[in-house]
DNA sequence: CATTATAGTAAACGTTCGTTTACTTGTCAA
DNA sequence: TTGACAAGTAAACGAACGTTTACTATAATG
């Protein structure tokens, strides 16, 4: 008894991103590991029940991270409550461990990856593109800074949350990814003065 | 004779952008033409071939566009004298452009989507993703902003371009695509003064 | 009018796809 | 020691893949 079902699922999820979920056969995924596709369904049902059991492990980390952030993934009025006592320095801080998180973290990143090739092939993908890198973040520091009560909060958001989006795109292309993250952590630095209007 | 190779390049076009290269059959193809798929390969020697024709056709676009412009394509010395002599307002007009054409333009928005879903899948597609999107044209307009005498260039051109690659991920996620199609023409409104330090 | 080219169909080719089946092995509990 | 279970292999299944072939209808050309 090993952790088979667990490397299964990593694999999956790294040609997912490479190639998207039709592209990718079990045969590779099971080439990958050593052994025959047979095996593979010892594990799993048949392929979409890795794909859904990926999306499931997202999820998951999603919701440790939100907890282990102080900054919240609650009800509207904790919301509000969190949002006004933070402050500018915190909301760099959170960008910049999300930025890592999206970059450095294996299985962020790959998922990051097969979310932006799978983002139109379905409404649902398409949502949790949104969600999880698009508007979603988006919305999330606007929230933010229209809850310290500051003006254009959504102009403002875009202004800092933008740069880091684009730059998700540049370090994966990127030779030099640690240029990037550095280059990443400057202009995030210079973010602090966007609330100081 | 009609426009039936055109048909089957827009097409395909289409279909590589939502599912993918290897997803979209060229069964699927011909399904939507209305036709069976052997007589594709009356037009296109192979699925390949008719992928090829894509890239060609959008390299040819890219000159034309580059042309019609006056910011240039050109050898090193015409582009430091045309960037030189282009104003802000040039450089705002020029994003805006840009913008739709991205986002309205029938073949370069699907384009886009298609680059998109297939950068990770060969060296040679990153390259065409980070060049039509990415670091290509955050490195043009850094040069543009450093030509101006502008200090710290790349930060501004990475605040003036990363919104617009951000409201292009939104803009294919939003229900009211004019609502985010305004809103990316009143935040490009409001970089005009990123350049007045 | 006969011929040639063009643009299509239908069917078949060999390969690969996701999945299932029959069988083998090692481990561990009764 | 035996028997059940877990985790693997090899082979086969039908369906779908990209591609080729043989054939047909239509229209332009000598």
């Amino acid at each position: 008894m090993g952790g088979t079902k667990e490397r299964i699922l990593l694999t999956a999820l790294r040609l997912f991103a490479r190639d998207g979920y039709e592209a990718a056969s079990v045969s590779d995924i099971a080439g990958e590991l050593g052994m025959t596709k047979g095996a593979l369904y010892k594990h799993y049902r048949n392929k979409r029940d890795i794909f859904e059991s990926i999306l499931a492990r997202m999820e998951e980390r999603d919701a440790e991270q939100a907890k282990e952030q102080n900054l919240p993934e609650g009800s509207p009025d904790e919301m509000a409550e969190a949002y006004a006592a933070a402050s500018v320095d915190d909301i760099v801080e959170f960008a910049k461990t999300m930025f890592l998180y999206w970059t450095q973290d294996e299985f962020a990143s790959q998922f990051r990856k097969m979310l932006t090739v799978e983002q139109f092939r379905s409404a649902e993908m398409a949502a949790l593109y949104q969600q999880y890198l698009a508007s979603g973040p988006l919305d999330y520091m606007t929230e933010l800074f229209a809850s310290r009560g500051l003006t254009r909060a959504r102009e403002k958001a875009a202004e800092f949350y933008a740069p880091m989006f684009l730059l998700y795109s540049v370090y994966d292309g990127a030779e030099d990814k640690a240029a990037v993250a550095s280059l990443a952590d400057g202009m995030l630095e210079g973010m602090r003065r966007i609330a100081d209007d």
